[in-house]
DNA sequence: ATATTTTTGTAGTATAATTACAACCAAATC
DNA sequence: GATTTGGTTGTAATTATACTACAAAAATAT
């Protein structure tokens, strides 16, 4: 028959799921409820199966499904499998045995998971308040130390193009100073993988005083920063390899980073396309 | 010809399909052909359309299915969907007028594919001959300018800690002098997304005056920089947001000299795990 | 309490996936 | 050159699965 007009599908399955929870009735929450608790196993469960797991019957999941504006119970178990990370990929670490090519698999299945996990699981309205401090903000500062220290950098790099006074430090000293100049308006984010580096706990301590808004970056929940800032960004990710050089957060650290430009970017792009233009054109002299 | 039965699904389902064609009969493969044809359409099909499409009917379908490993017909179809590059996700610009949610949204989707496609693209010949060159190296050093000197701080970050006398510039004067420094068997990182910068292709050719390997990681194909170096590992990835802010090709550049650590890490790690333990000690205490 | 609407499940129907088996084809044998 | 044999393929029946029509039940209003 003729297909359906293809509506444009911002959200994912789940996410529409969670979204029109609040909407459905008795039996259909319940359908939903047991999708949510585990989507991977409803992808290989019957229509039968899920109505006898949900504790009711098949046309109730018929009706859910439509509710989502699917044509049925098939494309709902296909639009879960394209959503799930990656099949079959179990999260591996690496082994001493592992070959190049299977580290680079894992590896990269890994970064490709966190960042997937970070899309479903991170709160939209933390980076919300973030871009919007960001935005009004009179100056703003990065800091970070070891591993994070590149994390800060390359926000840096990125944000002092829009011609908004910036600076980053990895220096402690620098960094109590820095902050200590700080006002009310200016923002700092700070970046720390483990959330509880003494000096940036610091730094972030004496902006706080300074009346400065404090953005935090972690790996981690219910770090020592994130009860300092204003506004904690955790990132959360099972890393794949060794500990010690964190590689998968580190990643994802940066992509929301660049979600953050890129909004202010081009939220404001009417002020800051000139700046940008300007920095684009510098470059291109120092090419080959 | 020994029928081995030692299948182990460490590849992806298409790949399978390609690796069992020639072992095919005549009407399977038209199967398979089909399928490799389109493998997004195959989703929506039925058995019965899927083996009118091939030419064929439906137990063949079934057999074919059961070759790859698969239970029936079902479970194709749901392979395939988890596989494909996230569902309908069509590679977007982000736009002006998009919202915060949209623009993470996208941001993200096109990271996990830049992965994906490195994945599945990049040549691990290439791969296994740095960390051969690297195991070998007496010396590293890691040059980058601008957004690459963020990636080359971050590998110096890592490779470092292995005990492996280590350094990394961004000054190009001090990457000239060091370069002029370097001796056989010594090797240079040389990172630079264009592929064209002035001041790493002048460092580069003095480091291979001085007899020292030079690896390069560029953002693109054919670049002045490849053609200077020993290896040069190609990041391809079109960019999501502003191609001034280079962040996928970033990403999977930071992903790539990960491998290379953990791949150089792990095979040796008898030697270097003192040196790694000692570091990741020494960083305790710098926490709260 | 009765009518009306909404929600839900039962029972049946249609469709799709799977199996059993027979027809087919090609090569080898008599 | 017919006949057997092995493998390959499709027809037809079977089973499982998704879906629909309708009526029972529950909730709400009158």
């Amino acid at each position: 028959m003729g297909k359906k007009v293809k509506k444009v599908q911002t959200h994912t399955i789940l996410a529409r799921v969670r979204a029109v929870l609040p909407a459905l009735r008795a039996s259909e929450r319940k359908v939903a409820e047991t999708l949510l608790r585990n989507p991977e196993a409803v992808i290989s469960k019957s229509i039968t199966q899920l109505a006898e797991d949900a504790g009711t019957s098949e046309p109730t999941v018929i009706r859910f499904c439509r509710k989502l504006e699917l044509s049925g119970y098939m494309e709902l178990k296909l639009s879960i499998a394209r959503e799930l990370p990656s099949g079959a990929y179990i999260h591996e670490n690496v082994a001493e045995t592992d070959t190049l090519p299977v580290v680079f698999h894992k590896l990269f299945m890994a970064a490709g998971e966190a960042l997937s996990e970070t899309l479903k699981a991170l709160d939209v309205g933390l980076l919300d308040r973030a871009v919007k401090a960001l935005a009004a903000a009179g100056r703003i500062e990065f800091y970070g130390q070891g591993g994070s220290a590149v994390v800060a950098r390359d926000a840096y790099h990125k944000f002092f193009r829009l011609g908004i006074p910036c600076s980053c430090h990895d220096d402690p000293h620098m960094q109590v100073m820095s902050a200590s100049l700080l006002k009310a308006g200016d923002v700092l984010l700070a970046i720390s993988h483990t959330g509880s580096t003494r000096d940036i706990l610091e730094s972030v301590r004496v902006a706080k005083e300074s009346g400065a808004t404090v953005i935090g970056i972690t790996g981690a929940d219910k770090t020592p920063l994130s009860r300092l800032c204003d506004i904690t960004i955790s990132v959360l990710s099972k890393e794949a390899a060794l500990v010690l050089a964190p590689m998968t957060s580190r990643l994802v650290q940066l992509a929301v980073i660049d979600v953050l430009f890129v909004t202010l970017a081009m939220g404001s792009l009417g002020h800051h396309r000139q700046q940008l233009d300007r920095v684009k054109r510098a470059l291109i002299g120092k090419r080959f």
